[in-house]
RNA sequence: UGGGGCGUCGCCAAGCGGCAAGGCAACGGGUUUUGAUCCCGUCAUUCGGAGGUUCGAAUCCUCCCGCCCCAGCCA
């Protein structure tokens, strides 16, 4: 995996817990080699822009103090997990361009350990079988305002506890029979002191280990435990964690662990005009309105891949952003700045033409082909690419007008009568159009300006502007597919009415008759370009092919002037 | 009306008693064979509110207001 470039901030955002850490290490608490931090996803979903976060702050953080970041399945319930999404799982996390230290971890590999302390928390008191229903076990919990009470079956001896959870594990009870609960405080103000749950009946089958176990510990009773198993240090979470810190704390001090990690909260990044819960993103791909967890609109690892926005600029915009502990909503031009700012510098440049306008330039004749050259990046390095200029080319219909009333300042393309450069080629003057039966320009007819390629054109001609255009004889037929934020409403997630009225109806379209240079039908899949005075396109990782070319755009080149009064 | 967290420019945010960084957006202007990029400039007399301490407060104290999270046998 290449290296990441240097990120594009100017002051490095701030990060309250790399200010922690720097500090147990100049405290001589922990040496800085020592640092582990670890990154816990659930298989239970794809990966979104809000985990790219979480996997740029602890890989990131790992990286800076020369420790490790382990990657961890947290994979305690088998009723929502599954192999699909451990596998998408770990081939985000490495597209994304981190390397995890050793093998990928397992909560379910430390279940034997688990069990061994549930039985531990017995024998000294601190847990119980409880035979509550769940309904029952919420009115015994109490109120926020109130305290609940004892369960009838928190006094059972060690010895009894000990062998329902036997029996327990041994399936001998139905699902929702029976819990193992932590015997903590009923009427602590935070409810999850409450006498929280450390073991479930789950007659699953899991991912990972199959049929063996028909308990399941819960979040709380693994959590801390797997941590403390990796040495992981500075175990990194998202805020609504913090409530479960006390309980994380509490079973550390209680088991006898082989390490002391320390919990950690920060803000969970949150965009605009993007869903990110797995539930709801989950309801997009069963219910249809999206291709698949995959489709370019999705603000999953996966879709962001797809559409075009590299690694780099993900990783880039994610340490741009400071790690607070407050929880905002960042706005999604800040993430598509970071994208046009990654795909500027690196994208090749080529020209596709979206909506097809006939060019005829007559005094070039027919059975011509002359091959132009034309570099691939106007500041970087790139080599360059043949350019076959031909008599009949395309340009797109929104570079010509017949209204002959606008500025040359309002309107820099092509005009009849006027002059306007072709990119890389020749400056043309159109000279008279054809009209379809729609009265729609079906036909430009147009004479070049010899000697105009890298050259200016002999005084008195000043073209209007620059114009990109492709070959009609020598240009590929391509599908191009156009993308627009997939939601209308900034906060599609909020507020009443359903999630599916704020989806944008118009967000995908797919030009099937757009033409580009031969070069770009050469790409090779998933790699990007920005097409001149379009946007920036990455050729499909799994449609594209040079026979058949197919391109998703990325983004559109930032525009100061359509959105303009006067503008079009 | 319990507990936890947070409130500084439209958005994300620095700041930790000495007189409001930066990024995104926006708006002017320059360069340009991409109306892109790049460059230059403008953009909070004010820090949720009200009191108080101090020569001096966004920073300390008091009270108030607002937002988020917690009552899954989810994570």
């Amino acid at each position: 995996m290449s290296k990441p470039d240097t990120p594009v901030t100017k002051t490095q955002a701030t990060n309250f817990i790399r200010d922690i850490i720097r500090a147990d290490v100049e405290a001589g608490k922990l040496a800085a080699e020592a640092v582990v931090t670890r990154f816990p996803p659930e298989p239970n979903g794809y990966l979104h822009i809000g985990h790219a976060k979480s996997i740029c702050v602890n890989f990131g953080l790992a990286q800076q103090f020369g420790g490790q970041c382990n990657l961890r399945f947290d994979d305690t319930n088998p009723s929502k997990e599954e192999q699909e999404y451990v596998d998408a799982i770990m081939d985000d996390v490495r597209w994304l361009g981190f390397t995890w230290a050793g093998e990928v971890r397992y909560a379910s590999d430390y279940f034997d350990q688990f069990y061994a302390w549930a039985q531990h928390l017995i024998r000294e008191g601190r847990a119980y079988v409880c035979d509550l229903s769940a309904e029952q076990a919420s009115e015994y919990r109490g109120w926020a305002t109130s305290p609940g009470k004892p369960s009838p079956y928190r006094e059972r001896s060690a010895e009894e506890n000990l062998d329902l959870l036997e029996r327990m594990k041994h399936g001998e009870f139905d699902e929702g029979a029976k819990v193992l609960r932590a015997k903590i405080d009923m009427a602590s103000p935070n409810m999850n002191l409450r006498d929280p749950i450390l073991y479930r009946i789950r007659k699953q089958s899991h991912h990972h280990t199959g049929d063996t176990w028909c308990i399941y510990p819960s979040y709380d009773f693994a959590h801390g435990q797997e941590d403390a198993i990796e040495g992981v240090t500075h175990s990194i979470c998202t805020l609504e964690f913090a409530d479960h810190r006390p309980l994380y704390d509490w079973f550390l001090e209680q088991l006898p662990v082989p390490s002391r990690p320390r919990q950690y909260e920060f803000g969970r990044l949150n965009l605009d005009y993007t869903v990110t819960s797995k539930r709801k993103l989950k309801r997009l791909v069963d219910e249809g309105h999206v291709d698949g967890w995959d489709d370019p609109r999705m603000p999953t690892i996966h879709g962001m891949r797809r559409r075009g926005f590299t690694a780099r600029a993900i990783r880039n915009f994610c340490d741009a952003l400071p790690v607070a502990k407050s929880d905002g909503v960042v706005s999604v031009a800040q993430f598509e700045s970071a994208v046009r700012d990654d795909l500027d510098r690196h994208a090749p440049r080529g020209m596709a033409v979206l909506n097809p306008l006939k060019v005829i330039v007559e005094n070039f004749s027919e059975d011509r082909v002359e091959s132009l050259s034309a570099a691939r990046h106007p500041k970087e390095d790139m080599g360059e690419r043949i350019l076959p200029f031909t008599r009949e080319l395309y340009i797109d219909t929104a570079d010509f007008t017949e209204d002959t009333t606008l500025s040359r300042k309002k309107f820099k393309r092509l005009v009849l009568g006027d002059y306007v450069r072709l990119r890389g080629a020749y400056v043309i003057k159109a000279n008279r159009v054809e009209h379809d039966v729609n009265g729609s320009p079906a036909v430009l007819y147009a004479e070049l300006v010899e000697n105009t390629v890298g050259e200016d054109p002999p005084e008195g001609i000043k073209p209007r502007g620059v114009i990109h255009w492709v070959s009609a004889t020598e240009g590929r037929q391509a599908t191009i597919r156009v993308y627009e934020r997939l939601f209308i409403t900034a906060s599609p997630d909020k507020g009443e009415g359903d999630l599916l009225d704020h989806i944008n109806p118009e967000s995908k379209r797919i030009i099937t008759n757009a033409w580009i240079e031969p070069a770009l039908a050469e790409a090779n899949p998933e790699s990007s370009f920005q097409f001149e005075r379009e946007g920036y396109f990455v050729a499909d990782r799994f449609d594209h092919c040079a026979e058949s070319p197919v391109f998703n755009m990325t983004i559109g080149l930032r525009d100061t002037f359509s959105e303009k009064p006067g503008g079009q």
